[in-house]
DNA sequence: CTTGCCGCCTGAGAGC
DNA sequence: TGCTCTCAGGCGGCAA
């Protein structure tokens, strides 16, 4: 599934096959796909009819186009979805949702088999090329405007578990849940230790393993981009290599050998190991 | 105000 | 073989 890195790929993508081509008459396949767009898919198309991409914008896993218009097309994938640049001819993906015909004679095509993802039509918030339904949306630890230092004051707020403070959105942005299982291997603990109960070199040394990892699976991620199209395919590459913790169950730990466990965490999984990151005595 | 949980989606894979 | 069940999980919305 599309992490920040792979989301970063696709940005790139984008900025380099869709930016400067006019878009033509935009097709709306499925509904869902625009939920958020509050006016409706017939004020989604007409809005982006004409329109140009003059740059490519990303704050966490949300993207953006600004346009010459003054309006930005943002896109989140979610789970599954896609930004390909195909060329018109080619037959439609099983899961097309939304078609923007390019005047290079390419469409740029979003493509999401499970609909968690969305595009929309917005303008800006508190900045003209920020959407402003991304204005809570904290900066992301690859953004050079973030400070590591504002995040750990914004942890010490929080009276929660690390791994859902990292999780959070408003706290930090782009950490999902592989790389958050990442980083708290890496740093040697456990999800479930309590925001506050952290000394400042461990909310630190997180910040940091949190980076390396981004940074490292974005250098892997880079394969994903393909020739004349954008290909947006979480599970390629560093999945298969890089990972220490997260869908290694029973499989040994890569510091310590003991078995990896699994465990139920916010109706999803978390991966870690017993050994070098050992549970809280008294989870609060 | 805060934290935490639910439901949205589809397909892969396991189990019977 | 074909059915049912479980799992994957980002995030808006809402309950407590």
């Amino acid at each position: 599934m599309p992490e920040l890195p792979e989301v970063e790929v696709v940005r790139r993508g984008l900025e380099a096959h869709a930016v400067g081509r006019k878009i033509g008459r935009v097709e709306v396949l499925h509904p869902r796909s625009v939920r958020r767009h509050v006016p409706g898919a017939a004020d989604f198309a007409a809005r982006l009819s004409g329109a140009v991409p003059v740059s490519v914008r990303r704050r966490g896993k949300y993207m953006w186009l600004v346009l010459d218009t003054g309006d930005l097309l943002l896109a989140h994938l979610g789970m599954s979805g896609q930004m390909l640049v195909q060329p018109a001819e080619r037959g439609d993906e099983k899961h097309l949702r939304v078609r923007l015909p390019l005047s290079d004679g390419r469409e740029l095509r979003f493509v999401d088999q499970r609909t968690f993802g969305h595009l929309m039509v917005d303008t800006g918030g508190d900045h003209p090329d920020v959407p402003s339904v991304v204005d809570h949306i904290a900066l992301d630890p690859l953004d050079p405007a973030f400070v590591p230092g504002d995040l750990v004051k914004a942890l010490r707020t929080k009276r929660t578990e690390v791994k859902r403070a990292l999780l959070d959105q408003s706290v930090v942005s782009g950490v999902g849940n592989i790389y958050a299982d990442e980083a708290l291997w890496r740093s040697g603990l456990h999800w479930g230790r309590s925001t506050r109960g952290l000394s400042d070199a461990q909310a630190l040394g997180l910040i940091a393993h949190v980076q390396d990892v981004m940074n490292e699976a974005l250098e892997v991620g880079g394969t994903t981009f393909d020739g004349l199209y954008v290909n947006v395919n979480g599970e390629s590459g560093y999945f298969e290599r890089g990972l220490n913790a997260y869908g290694r169950r029973d499989e040994p730990c890569g510091r310590c050998g003991a078995p990896i466990v699994r465990e139920a965490f916010m109706n999803r999984s978390s991966f870690s190991c017993p050994r070098c990151q050992p549970a809280p005595r008294a989870r609060r």
